[in-house]
DNA sequence: TTCTTACTACTATTTTTATAGAAGTATTAC
DNA sequence: GTAATACTTCTATAAAAATAGTAGTAAGAA
């Protein structure tokens, strides 16, 4: 899987979100100042020759949808991340985002409940 | 903080790797074919310029060393990932790296554990 | 059917990133 | 002290990413 860049991955988190939408509705999505109509087409253009989108022709517009999903890119987002930063030493990374302020004791439960889950499977 | 170009942070790894290196110490380090020297004192400028190392002059060569600790970026790193793809599922995010087939359970226990102790501080 | 609007496709431009050459200066070996 | 080597600095070029204009086409409104 290739790295999205930056334009494209804005595109595709609203696409994530949309689950299916036109250029225009994703044009609409955007905050603030708006890129022009034609660059969000020509970012889908690439997303889709990278593979990462495929659309289905209603009338003479396209209706984008994700080939890939944020699921399956989170995964791969976040490999590189630990791959990079935190081979080793996994605790090291559980304790930088347990010691974020808005973690609650629920949260830290639930992902003990995870862990001794997966050590069951072990 | 800025985010780190592909070749800049190629760079940085080498450099935190190091602590302190002169060009052509960096430039040694890398595998297969590597970019040409003067590549590499450019990246470094760049850096130099972005804050992320600083030197000093030894003769009429410049021994770099990172302004940028390897942890404090790998914190930045991971909050873009965890901000972008794990909002509000951190759970998610926990079960996605203890599912990996290399963490034993010794690891599984120690991650518990650094849990708790944040419960307890809270 | 004709006007207007919306969309696509192609192309162009600008910006950022990546790469490295050339010139000049310092350093070392002899 | 001179040749060879190594380093920096400045500049240039190439490649990738980001952005958008224009022309052409399709479609809907009147």
């Amino acid at each position: 899987m290739k790295v999205l860049t930056k334009a494209e991955e804005r595109i595709m988190q609203l696409l994530w979100q949309l689950e299916k939408a036109f250029t225009r509705e994703i044009l609409d999505q955007f905050e603030g100042t708006p890129p022009s109509y034609t660059t969000v087409a020509t970012v889908l253009t690439v997303l889709e020759q990278k593979g990462f989108v495929d659309f289905e022709k209603l009338g003479n517009s396209k209706r984008y949808y994700p080939l890939v999903s944020k699921e399956a890119y989170s995964e791969f987002a976040l490999s590189n991340v630990v791959g990079k930063y935190f081979e080793g030493s996994l605790s090291k990374l559980v304790s930088f985002f347990t010691e974020k302020k808005d973690i609650d004791l629920k949260e830290l439960d639930e992902i003990i409940d995870v862990i001794e889950k997966n050590k069951e499977q072990k």
